[in-house]
DNA sequence: TTAATTTGGTTTATAATATAAACTAGTTTA
DNA sequence: TAAACTAGTTTATATTATAAACCAAATTAA
């Protein structure tokens, strides 16, 4: 039986940035933003519920005087991830 | 960069749909609504986007007194799937 | 025989989600 | 010092998913 998907990853931006932050483990706000070529906004919603999901964890620093948000995958957030990618595959017949 | 997502295909329900019509070709809507475990309702909004899209083509008649509707996958369903797998694939690191 | 129940769905209303537009706060440039 | 830019957040709107309500015919039960 194909098993539920996790709703917080099925969703294509937050499927792209967990999947850009698994690659690099963490990456500026700006960064991820560029790679996606998500909107400021979207980003910024899509990046909240990850963190809230404890998926990613979201430090607010400067860079110089300008402000830096740095994202981070978290242990949980590479597991959901890797159940996920598992969960996936059964749809996907890989 | 990673590629847009094919938005019919990017749902549960409708990929569930699709993953079952690829495994068997063609199947009554009362059997895909058992495997996905579905709502009628649901499962009906969705074999109807579907079948707009023309992934999938649909047969309305009857098993004996009783209406029967039977749902086979298209060419053209097939290569959206095959696509869809392709793009997921690079978010998915496989 | 007619009144409930079941089967096989569709339509429609509502809840959830994604997305973009508008906004804030500070910085650099002209 | 005002315009424009950077780095975001908040909020409003559009889209999507889902469930509830409904319909028509068949079956079963009284």
């Amino acid at each position: 039986m194909l098993k539920k998907l996790d709703p917080l990853l099925h969703s294509e931006l937050r499927l792209a940035i967990m999947s850009l932050l698994i690659s690099v483990e963490k990456a500026e706000f700006t960064f991820i933003k560029e790679k996606t070529e998500a909107t400021a906004g979207n980003l910024s919603v899509q990046v909240t519920k990850l963190e809230n999901a404890e998926y990613i964890n979201v430090e607010k620093g400067y860079k110089g005087k300008i402000p830096q948000t740095i994202c981070a995958i978290t242990k949980k957030g590479i597991e959901a991830f890797e159940k996920y990618v598992e969960d996936l595959k059964d749809y996907l017949k890989l």
